[in-house]
RNA sequence: GAAGUUGCUCAGGUGAUCGCGCUUCGCAGCAUGGCGGAGUGAGGAAAGUCCGAGCUCCGAAGGGCAGGGUGGUCGCUAACGGCGACUGGGGGUGACCCUAAGGAAAGUGCCACAGAAAACAAACCGCCCGCAGCGUCCAAUCGCUUAAACGAGAGGUCGAAGCAGGUAAGUUUGAAACGGUGAGGUAAGAGCUCACCGCUUUGAUGGCGACAUCGGAGGCAUGGUAAACCCCACCCGGAGCAAGACCAAAUAGGAACACAUGUCGUGUCAGGCCGAUUUUUAAAUUGUCCUGGCGCGACGAAGGGCGGCCCGUCCAAGGUGUUCGGGUUAGGUCGCUAGAACCGGAUGGUAACAUCCGGUCCAGAGAAAUGAUCAUCACUCCGGCCUUGCCGGAGAACAGAACUCGGCUUAUGCGUAACUUUGGUC
RNA sequence: GGUCCCAUCGUCUAGUGGCCUAGGACGUUGGCCUCUCACGCCGAAAACACGGGUUCGAACCCCGUUGGGACCA
């Protein structure tokens, strides 16, 4: 698992790739040509403080650790929504499998 | 016990599992990458960007003006608008705190409303004395008369207005009124006189100094406002690591507008006036001068740079300047962290701080990394119990390095020391 | 990271020490007009971002916060 940090490959997954949304946050996925997983966090200014940013950014990569085996192949971008702040760890996590499950990423065993 | 003032410390520890950034080593490998090990990894404010510096570039960072900043004294410091000590003023019962705290007798401006008057001294309302006339009242005396009544009436008293003079804040207004309070004094008053306080000026003593204490003199002149302009003293060139340096790649020498192309010398060519020579006229040759073209040299400058202006200085025909357009491009490397550094000690100094000795190496990352879970220990709070203790529960703030330091300011949790005021008990 | 600028009714603004208990326009709202609506007329509510300081007196001057905005090779 890597972090993106190149702005013209999310450039490119956010003008060719699928997206799916939820009430806490949008999930864009294309497929890459490694057998990995590549992330980006996308946390705008209107959160607040650098503080609160970097939280919701740890939260997040925290939470796709748990799909690091699972999910290869793609090159994912998440931008959360204000709402994510509000709800538990454990929430947050379902919601992002449900979403994984729609996008009908193939979730390996 | 409560309330408060000032200073200081810390910013949870350990272990396990899973993860992140940077550096480095090893293995496999040459795909956009993989695996493993080691080291290291946020703050007291990293924040706001309010000051000050280092560093880099802008010509070499020059002079003057403008502009900006600072403003008790002495010190500390690389420097500061910071810090320390002291002085004056103000606040608080107090511990203590606050203080842009030079100049208003260089000049200008402003001081609304109210008030007689707002700055330089007067006018007005008053008070007092004097003058001449008028009126009221009293009245010696006189006329008439027996007397009374009546009339006249020197002089006095009171009153209103006038003239000339004296007078100061009387009595309001106001934030502020040419010293304040008290006593004497006077026609009425007034520093007119006296005492105390204030002020001005002068001297002595103490202090490096701001200033303090004591004394003499003047009798009061100098309203406030300079975080109004201003004056005085001191300081400041401008920009900022997106500074800047190097490398690579790319574009292709683009468009529009503005401005200069002058003067002098000299060479050459052409033309013209005049003269000389040859010569029958005409024409030819040649010389001085003038005009024009070209070349060379010197001077020169519209403009531009030195990011406000002037001086000064530099560039200035192989055109320059301004604007627009195109391309690269969110390219790479360096700058980039050993420093006015940190820790401990000694010495000097009231202190800020300085010097010396010993030790330590402590993030340098592409929009950017430190986290999560569990256990346990420590801390704080709450509740319960058999209250030196145990059990259970909850909590842990403000906040994340982006070239680096020194400060200031703001946000914020816990603890601790000294001191102050106050309540209760003994 | 750095350099700057701004803040006045719901919105756009005037105000540059006293005339400010802050003016105007649009909007809101009450009434009149009309059969009703619109237009028009009369009225009302509504703001100096916050905290200190200077001054007799501050929206205005000074300092500090807070919020918003612009720019950079």
């Amino acid at each position: 698992m890597k972090r993106l940090r190149d702005e013209k490959t999310i450039r490119k997954i956010y003008r060719d790739g699928e997206r799916r949304t939820s009430n806490e946050l949008t999930l864009l996925y294309l497929q890459n040509q490694c057998h990995r997983l590549n992330y980006a966090i996308h946390v705008g200014k209107r959160f607040g403080i650098a503080v609160r940013r970097n939280k919701i950014k740890r939260v997040f990569r925290e939470l796709l650790l748990q799909f690091k085996e699972k999910l290869v192949g793609y090159d994912i971008v998440i931008r959360p929504k204000k709402k994510a702040e509000e709800i538990s760890f454990h929430q947050l996590s379902q919601r992002v499998e449900k979403l994984f499950i729609e996008a009908e990423i193939p979730i390996q065993k």
